[in-house]
Order: structure tokens, then C-alpha cells, then sequence
DNA sequence: GCCTACTGCGAACGCTGTATGCAGTGTGCG
DNA sequence: CGCACACTGCATACAGCGTTCGCAGTAGGC
């Protein structure tokens, strides 16, 4: 969307893409931290100064990035009419992404929206019609699913070992060892109990994405 | 849930209550990028380095602001057995905290759980038993939940003027003006002209807690 | 062939979170 | 009673951050 400006002097030396795919390369190896201005430049083979040719300032940079993912969708032109199918593709695609790039939860809140962005915005606009919700309502439910999505994946990978990780299972074991909560005890014990991965994330994938659409109420 | 050292010495000058205290007044009156180390300590009238003999990172802040936050929501003892009564007390008490601090969603998700917090937990908990959920599920929709109140709470208020918002305004009329992605541009264009505030968020509300209980699915 | 719009970027500014070391304090113990 | 020492507050410093400025160099348009 960026005003391509009049073509006199030298020719750039890198893309938007370029900056883009290089800022979700670091983020993806090193972490949202490690998204700096200048180590991005540096991956480039750039000063630190220049990415502001291209960039207005970080938090655009980070809206590229999440145009970048949002690429990773790759959806179809035109939504099925199945709205459940249409929207269990794009769960699908959501989850393979956020697992790809598990930052991009915390982005995709505050960006705003690039040309992929809007594709998977005007998918999801279309392919919601046949429930009959309202516009505002669509919007939405669209950002509950994102969200969710975004959750689902990051606690499906979980891989962060280290100090940090120690102390969170710490806390946790010790939460699950507290009486006076009964019932968060039980929930942390339960989850510590079946933490080895076994409880088929496909099927609680699914069986969430039910829930987002029929609801949680008893049957 | 710090270890109270042993009591030699003089006492603390401050409390902990009275750091998340300051920082939580600091972040609504100028947003959550002004709470600095630096800027809660000088509004408690001490040096930058005192505050960490009380708080081991910026994390450990964040977590006590999260839990200053938890504070407010002041749920009963015990759930009432009607989960939809229980659960609409919980999203109140939830919108009206968000409402107060909007920068709170983005601490929620990755924030450790205080005291606070595991009463909001413990509560939700037992709410939830007689869905028959799972506990997984009971804790995934917990986090839904609270995710879709602080989406909520911030599109209710979105006061910020200033010249990003004034940016973001241009933006959205672009996208409503491009005829080549039509559902999303009537979206723009039907929220444009419903903006002000008008639209009886109350019923917004209920409305899409309905659909958080109930599902999206025509009924 | 020059004017000029453009690019790359070294250097600097003000800010951040955090580590270190030291002076001062007051309680518990000998 | 007095001293040892665990403890507090904090000045200072460091590395790194996002961003700005100004200048050198490049190349298309007239």
C-alpha cells in the first residue's frame, strides 16, 4: 500500500518482502525479542538506519510480518457455501501457521491489515453469510477464532525449555498441591498427569472448533 | 507468594500491593508503554534499582498488575450451579475491568498466575462443572472467554485520537472504498457508519456471550 | 550534462531493563 | 548492652533499543 514514489536515483536494494520474510525468519528462530531494527538490518547486510527507507517504524515492520503469515493461508477465491467447511479449513490453515510462527498471536491483535490480511478477512466475511450473523457479529467471531487459534497452537507446541520453563512448572506443581482451591488443584494435577502430548491434539483440536460453533452447552 | 525474608534490617519502604497499585494508575492514565521501571519507582518516590529488591523482572510487574486487576472482578465464594448466571456475572465484572484498564488483554495471555488470578480460576472452574466439560476444555474456554471480553471492552471504548488513529480512520475508508474485496469493504463501510457508539453495546453483549454459550450456528 | 529526487547509512539522542557495589539501618543474639 | 550481619535504598553503569539527522553517493529526466 506503500505510495511507490517517483523513480529517479538508485534503484532500492531490498523489498518489503524481503524485510518482511527475513523479520518472521528471526522472529521464528530467535523469538518476537530477537526482531530488532538493527538485527534485521543486519540479516540484509544493511545499516540499521536504512530499513527506515521502507518502514515507518517498527510497528509497521511488524504489521508485515503478519501480512507475511498471513500469506501462509493460501485460501480459496470464493468460500464453498459449507460455512463449517470453510471455516474448519481456515482453523486448519491458522493452526499449521501460529505452530509455525508462534509470535504471531501477539501481533495479529494491534496489526493492521495488509493486502492478505484483508484476503483472509473478505474469506472469512464471505464464507460466514450463510449463518446468518450480522456484520458486527462476524467481525467478532472472526477475532475469537483467530484468537483461539492462536492459543490452541501455541499451547500445542510449548517447546521453551530453559529456566523459565522450570519455574512456570514449579508454580504450576505448586498450585496443583494447594487444598484451598480445590478445583484449580485438580485442573493443574490433571493437566500435569497427562502432559506427555499423548491426548490426540487433533481431535482436541476438533472438538474445540465444535465448541466455537454449536457451543458449549450441554446436549 | 514471595518468601518473607527473614526480618532483620529496616523495613520496607513500600509493598508490593503498593507497586502494581501505581503501575496499574500509570498504565490507564498514559498506556501501558509508560510503565517503565524508572516511572513507577519515581511515582513511589524511590530510586529505579530500589524497586528490584521487590520485583525480580519487568514479567514479575506485569504479573502483579494482572493480579491488581484479578482484584476487581470480587466473585463470590462459591459458584451458584446455574453456569449461564455465573458466567454472565463473571463477563460483567470482566467488561467493566477491561473497560477501566484496556491494556490488561494484552498482559492476561501470558501473564503467571497470582492469587488473584487462581480465585478467578478456581471460580470459573467450578462454574463450569456442570457443563460437563472437560477440565482441557473447561481451561481453553476460560481463556476464550476472557479473550473475547477484553476484545470487547477495547472496541467499546477505542478513545485514543491523535494521528494514528486518525491514520487507522483513512485506512479503513480505503478499504471500504476498493471495490476488488466486497464483503470486507461493505463491512468497513457498515461500521463506519454505525460508529457512534450508538449501537446499544449492552445488547452487543449479551448477544455475543449468547453465541459464546449457545454457538454460532443458525438456530 | 547537470539538476535533483532518491538511496544507504554512520553517528548520535534519549530511553529502556537490569547488574553491581556500597552506604546506611535496625533486629536478634551473644 | 553492643555488635554482627541480614537487610534496605539507590547511584552508577552497561548494553541494547527505536528513531532522527545530515551527508555522501547514485542515476533518471529535462
Amino acid at each position: 500500500m506503500r505510495a511507490r514514489a517517483g523513480r529517479k536515483g538508485p534503484r532500492p536494494a531490498h523489498s518489503l518482502d524481503d524485510i518482511a520474510r527475513e523479520a518472521v525468519a528471526l522472529a521464528d528462530a530467535q523469538g518476537l525479542a530477537a526482531v530488532s531494527i538493527r538485527a534485521v538490518a543486519a540479516e540484509l547486510g544493511a545499516g540499521a538506519a536504512s530499513l527506515y527507507r521502507y518502514i515507518a517504524s517498527k510497528d509497521d515492520l511488524y504489521d508485515l510480518m503478519v501480512d507475511e503469515v498471513a500469506a501462509e493461508y493460501d485460501l480459496p477465491d470464493e468460500p464453498s457455501g459449507d460455512w463449517i467447511a470453510d471455516l474448519t479449513l481456515v482453523a486448519e490453515r491458522g493452526r499449521a501457521a501460529y505452530r509455525r510462527h508462534p509470535w504471531a498471536g501477539q501481533l495479529s491483535a494491534g496489526a493492521s491489515w495488509g493486502p492478505r490480511v484483508q484476503d483472509y478477512m473478505e474469506f472469512l466475511l464471505a464464507a460466514l453469510e450463510p449463518t446468518g450473523l450480522d456484520i458486527p457479529e462476524r467481525v467478532d467471531f472472526i477475532a475469537l477464532l483467530n484468537n483461539w487459534i492462536a492459543n490452541f497452537a501455541q499451547h500445542e507446541i510449548q517447546p521453551v525449555d530453559g529456566d523459565a520453563a522450570a519455574a512456570k512448572a514449579r508454580h504450576v506443581e505448586s498450585i496443583a498441591a494447594d487444598p484451598s482451591r480445590p478445583h484449580l488443584a485438580g485442573a493443574m494435577a490433571s493437566l500435569l498427569r497427562t502432559d506427555p502430548a499423548d491426548a490426540h491434539p487433533d481431535l482436541l483440536f476438533r472438538r474445540g472448533l465444535d465448541r466455537l460453533f454449536h457451543g458449549i452447552a450441554p446436549r
